[in-house]
This record gives C-alpha cells, structure tokens and sequence, in this order.
DNA sequence: CGCTTTGTTGAAAT
DNA sequence: TATTTCAACAAAGC
C-alpha cells in the first residue's frame, strides 16, 4: 500500500533512470483504458511526443514526472508498480499503461487492482488545490495540527486520512504515528490537549522519516526497482498488522477494529481514549 | 463468498 | 446550513 514513504521511494530509484529521457508514445491495453486518466493513449502521445523528463518530484502520494510545459502525474493507488525491464508473459495483463521513450526503451505502469491513474496536465494547480502540507515541509508545524483541526468533532484518525490536511499519509503511518503519540483512533480532534497535538506532530514526522530511511514498509505488496526490493519498515511497525500480538512499548495487546471504514491498529493501554 | 485496499463522490445523518 | 459520517465504486486476490 503505497504511502508517501513508498513513493519517496520509487521517486528515488526512478530519478536516476528517467531523468532526461525524452517520450515518443504512450499506450493502453485494448480492453482496458482507463489508467490514462480521461485522454485516449492518441492524445496523450501528442501531448507528450518529444518531451524530456527534466525532473522526478512527489506530492503526498503522487509521483510527478515534469516535462518542459507540462506533468505526467502518477498515483499508484494500491498496487501501481512503474519499471523499465519488459514484463513477464503472466504480469502483461496487469500492465494498464506504458510509454515508450525515445531509445526505444519502455517505462510500463503494472496495477494489479486497477485503481491506478496517470494524468496529463499543463500545471499542478489541480493537485495543489487538494492537498494539504508536506509532513516532511517546514509549513508543517504543531501550530499548523491544532489550528487545522483543534475544532473539529471527527475522530482523529479520519482527519489525519485526510488529504487535505496532511498529503500523504494513509492506512499504516496514521496507526503508526498515533500509536507513538499514545492517542486513541477515535479520540475527537477538540479533546486534544497542546502537549498531545506537539507529541502528534513529531510522531508523524518520526515515522514518516523513518519510514523513508528505510525505503518503505513491504507488507503486502510493496515492491519497487527492477529487483523486487522490498521496503524494510515492517521490522518497526509497532501496531499496524500486528493483531495480537503484545505492544512493543507496554504490556498491552494489539486490537484491531474500523474506523473511517478502515481496518486499525491501537494498544489500548497506551492508546487509551479519554 | 466476503473481506481487504485508496481516494473520490454523493447521500444521509448529526 | 454546515460539518461529519457512511456507503458505493472501481477491480482482483485470498
């Protein structure tokens, strides 16, 4: 499940390989075309046709592949997977896109589940309108938590699924970082005290930047490069997938339970709610 | 079969 | 009325 750390990720290891590469064409599998998110694989290939990749940026979970006058922007959704090496027979049904460079090299989109896109677009105003602040940025500041959310009614876990709010964060770093703050999922965003929203905001940073030192968690099926290397995280997750089993930090056992729809992970003896 | 995953959308509830 | 929650969706694997 690729989050921020997992695309930092993949931002990193495709940079060497994609910068300055220059596209010819791009393609769609003939019966599925929706990866090539509202324009045919013909009008992506003119929009594209002769255009250099000059740089290789990440916004929350986007990756962003600038050209000259314009953004090819990559969300990997859950199993999106970007490699050059040409795919095996059996993974060709899974490949929803793919680019060819001028070299006559390939760059292919592979998305098991489909939920993958890509989007031409002239500017990225689009994705700034929907994105809250890098967790990793200086905006990104205790203050910033609190006056964003302190008001608010919803539990805090949905607000820190918030896009919005924090880009980039998801499912395994929100369970994380409140698991290190010692906050419930469901406490309410107005019941945090100012000691709480300053231990939230270094929880978030800590995980987030420990995550991405160690390229990522692999827990299902999250893979990058051409070798099948996995992300080495999962060694320090401390409740996230780990039903069960005893808190790292305390006595208590690890429940699992749904909030926002979504499964989560807490300890809670040092995750009370109050 | 039912559950899981992300993020968007639109409806329903508070 | 505004905020917040929820179900549906897209798709396939286990």
């Amino acid at each position: 499940m690729p989050e921020l750390p997992e695309v930092e990720t993949v931002r990193r290891h495709l940079e060497p390989l994609l910068l300055g590469r220059r596209f010819v064409s791009a393609h769609l599998p003939t019966d599925y075309q929706k990866a090539l998110s509202g324009i045919s694989a013909k009008e992506c290939t003119t929009l594209i046709y002769g255009k250099t990749i000059q740089s290789l940026t990440r916004r929350g979970k986007y990756l962003i592949l600038n050209l000259e006058d314009s953004h090819l922007t990559f969300h990997l959704r859950m199993t999106g997977r970007i490699f050059q090496t040409e795919p095996e027979e059996q993974e060709k049904k899974h490949i929803t896109a793919w680019f060819t460079l001028s070299d006559n090299s390939h760059i292919y989109f592979k998305d098991v589940r489909k939920f993958g896109r890509i989007l031409w677009s002239s500017d990225l105003k689009w994705l700034e309108e929907k994105l809250g602040v890098e967790p990793l940025s200086a905006e990104f500041t205790p203050e910033y938590l609190e006056a964003k959310l302190g008001e608010k009614k919803q539990r805090i876990k949905s607000a820190l699924l918030d896009q919005s709010v924090v880009a980039g964060l998801g499912n395994i770093y929100v369970d994380e970082a409140l698991h290190l703050a010692g906050l419930h999922p469901e406490q309410s965003c107005s019941g945090i005290s100012r000691a709480k929203w300053l231990k939230l905001h270094s929880s978030i940073v800590v995980t987030i930047q420990a995550a991405i030192d160690l390229n990522g968690t692999t827990f299902q099926s999250f893979y990058f490069g051409e070798e099948e290397t996995s992300g080495e995280f999962v060694s320090q997750l401390n409740v996230f997938g780990r039903t069960g089993k005893p808190c790292k930090t305390c006595h208590g056992l690890v429940v699992k339970t749904k909030v926002a729809q979504r499964g989560t992970h807490y300890c809670p003896v040092c995750q009370p709610l109050r």
